[in-house]
DNA sequence: AGCACGCCGACT
DNA sequence: GTCGGCGTGCTC
């Protein structure tokens, strides 16, 4: 067969792990560059992967399209980024071209050759001017640091493995973070930076920091933000400026860990232990986990193009926590990851002091203990702000009839339909169904219909109600306000909320775990978690770890202004309604003792066998019937039967998600664990071509759609 | 993911 | 008799 020129490109099709398209090709492309090829009846953008010398096989030159257009001008992806995703597509059981195309812009499809070099043109030119800009505020803008921070900072500068910067909350964690960046930037003038959050809420604050810090050193265009809440043109813009180096710092969520950055020297992964760093669409991957994996990619590239005479620079890596993920501190326990500790808070504030109220012994169906509302009153008359946390949005999570049992179900899921009183409706939280509440039973007419349980909204009533007769320092009433989902969620209302919360405005801040993560609000003195432990009675094995972070969390937002509470002549406090006062978390939470709480949590993980000592992953099944959807499951673990690697894994039976029913799919799972992740990964791509096979047996029909998820974070 | 092909109910 | 419902399957 006469040789042909042909390149092999990874594209948004995703039939088989690893499959990739053959395209003809006159001029010969790098690996990375980015082209449009054809792909059926539309035209797709990909990535050049591999510039074969030999004509396929299996292929001949009629079969094949020709590549429709190449992006001029557009540097191509270098080796380090093609090899983060082929791991992470490799690791996560998705195509190479799906991890591909979703870490690249959507735009850049779309844009004519022309746009494109406009667009470069400008990022150019904004590049020369970034560099031309006078750096003569340096050394002075940057506030001096404690020691522990000096030593954590230094240390952290020395490390050849990834770090682990356990800090208290308010001890300082977001200097070392800047201060890092500042020396990774200065080494090297094309040296960039990654800095992870793990919500979109939590951006504007970051941003706000690291611009007043950096645009003085390094010009305008050097911070670009890269999160799921920009315009599809933003995106793009950042994108760019990341992939030509003009950005020399990105900031951004998860999705961010696969922007393109050629010139990368630091990773800083915020509050690492989020679960929000993990993937639950598409690609399951764990943004924290691939940090780790990307800084090591990078740094042994470093280290392969150094010479003798100079040091190798390194890429390095900081996770950043108060309450770090098991899997984190196992490593660092085993000395994979350097743990620097930073336990005091920067100003010398103190942690505040857990009062555990027993519900056992309060008023029967008080949503809020005596003691607790009086200790709020107090704090309001001196002028101090409260927090009170319930992780439930709305009036009531059910509605029901007393008389004949109906209950507010909501008709697509297998879930109750939440009662929310300020727009009169009934709403489903897992499809968005939504209907005006019924003026009587819709089963038996009934008038008497009634909310049982209880949410942020009628949290915030009662206590409106309960606080009404206490009067602030100047002579007015208490203040109550709301934050949650529901609140903030026309643009531009969480700042407004923030804002009137900064502004002492507001006495008590009601809301969910929004309000616990990373806002600075300097005169709470008090915190409160309502039903803090209903996350206890549920099977999630994960639940004492994110009570223990989220309790932290919460209790770190009390006392931040030092000179405050001094001046008050009080003590900060952080008070749980609990019906399980006697759980271990809570000692351990009393003395602040996480190290304590970690082995306490791990010893359990490793006589049960579980993460991190475990490894895990899920087959997942969306069905039109749950019949359906487990079939398919125990058809595709009894076709593992003689795979290789088979005896390694224990397959558990398939069964219905805890939330069977969601928008009318029907919804299951089977789990897989291993004793090894590297046994787990080979029986997993064994596992793959099977997978797809048992789609089309007669008993899967009806199959919507399956995805393995790899290190799960809920089973 | 798109987008086509293909086989069953309400219209000009 | 068609128009179109979305179930199923492929994309070099």
């Amino acid at each position: 067969m006469a040789f042909w020129p042909s390149v092999v490109v990874a594209t948004p099709a995703h039939s088989g792990v690893g499959a990739l398209l053959t395209y003809r090709s006159e001029l010969s492309l790098a690996p990375g560059t980015l082209v449009r090829v054809p792909l059926g009846a539309r035209e797709v953008l990909g990535v050049v992967w591999e510039c074969p010398t030999e004509p396929p096989e299996g292929l001949s030159e009629a079969q094949t399209r020709a590549v429709a257009s190449v992006l001029e001008g557009l540097p191509p992806l270098n080796a380090r980024w093609r090899q983060l995703v082929r791991f992470a597509a490799q690791y996560y059981q998705r195509s190479l071209g799906e991890v591909a195309l979703a870490a690249l812009p959507p735009q850049l499809r779309d844009l004519s050759t022309v746009q494109l070099a406009r667009r470069l043109k400008k990022q150019q030119g904004a590049r020369a001017g970034a560099a031309s800009a006078p750096a003569d505020a340096p050394g002075q803008h940057a506030p001096a640091l404690s020691e522990e921070q000096r030593e954590a900072l230094q240390a952290l500068e020395a490390a050849t493995a990834p770090v682990l910067l356990f800090g208290a909350t308010g001890s300082g964690k977001t200097e070392v973070y800047l201060q890092a960046t500042e020396h990774a930037l200065q080494s090297q003038p094309d040296a960039q930076a990654l800095v992870m959050v793990p919500e979109i809420n939590l951006t504007p604050q970051l941003e706000a920091r690291f611009r007043e810090r950096f645009e003085p050193l390094f010009g305008a265009g050097a911070l670009v933000c890269l999160h799921s809440g920009m315009t599809p043109a933003q995106r793009l813009a950042g994108w760019l400026a990341a992939h030509t180096g003009q950005a020399r710092i990105v900031l951004g969520t998860r999705m961010a860990v696969l922007a393109s950055l050629p010139g990368l020297r630091l990773i800083v992964v915020d509050e690492e232990h989020d679960p929000s760093y993990k993937s639950q669409e598409g690609a399951r991957y764990s943004a924290r986990d691939l940090a780790v994996y990307r800084a090591k990619v990078e740094s042994e590239a470093l280290a392969a193009e150094a010479t003798a005479a100079a040091p190798a620079p390194r890429c390095r890596v900081v996770l950043g926590s108060a309450t770090p993920s098991l899997e984190t501190w196992h490593a660092a326990d085993q000395g994979r990851y350097l743990r620097l500790s930073m336990p005091a808070r920067i100003g010398g504030g103190a942690l505040p002091r857990l009062r555990v109220v027993d519900m056992n012994h309060q008023p029967k169906g008080a949503l809020l203990a005596p003691p607790l509302v009086a200790a709020m009153a107090e704090r309001i008359a001196r002028g101090e702000q409260c927090m009170v946390l319930l992780n439930r949005r709305g009036y009531a999570p059910v509605l029901a009839c007393h008389d004949c049992g109906w209950k507010s179900a909501c008709p697509h899921c297998s879930a109750y339909r939440v009662f929310h009183k300020l727009d009169r409706t009934l709403r489903c939280h897992h499809c968005g169904f939504t209907e005006r509440v019924p003026r009587a039973c819709p089963e038996c007419g009934n008038l008497d219909i009634a909310p049982v349980g209880r949410g942020t909204e009628q949290l915030e009533e009662q206590l409106a109600g309960l606080l009404a007769d206490v009067q602030r320092p100047d002579g007015g009433p208490a203040r109550v306000a709301r934050m949650d989902a529901d609140s903030t969620r026309l643009k531009g209302s969480l700042e407004v909320q923030l804002a009137t919360m900064h502004s002492g405005e507001v006495d008590v801040l009601v809301g969910t775990q929004m309000i616990a993560k990373g806002h600075d609000f300097r005169r709470i003195t008090l915190v409160a978690g309502i039903n803090a432990d209903s996350g206890l009675f549920a099977s999630d094995y994960r639940a004492p770890e994110r009570l223990f972070a989220l309790l932290m969390q919460a209790g770190g937002r009390a006392g931040r202004d030092a000179a405050f509470v001094t001046r008050q002549g009080s003590e900060s406090e952080l008070w749980v309604q609990t019906w399980t006062p006697q759980h271990p978390l809570f000692d351990a939470l009393r003395r602040h003792d996480f190290p304590a709480f970690a082995a306490q949590q791990l010893a359990e993980r490793e006589s049960a066998g579980m993460p991190p000592f475990g490894h895990q992953a899920l087959l997942r099944a969306d069905a039109r019937t749950q019949q359906a959807a487990q079939a398919y499951l125990n058809a595709a673990a009894q076709a593992a039967d003689g795979l290789p690697h088979r005896d390694d894994v224990t397959l558990y039976p398939a069964v219905p998600l805890t939330i069977q029913r969601v928008a009318n799919v029907e919804r299951a799972q089977l789990l897989v664990e291993a004793a090894s992740r590297a046994a787990l990964q080979r029986f997993l791509n064994a596992w793959q071509p099977v997978l797809l096979a048992c789609r089309s047996l007669p008993e899967a029909r009806g199959l919507v759609r399956f995805a393995v998820d790899v290190d799960p974070l809920a089973i």
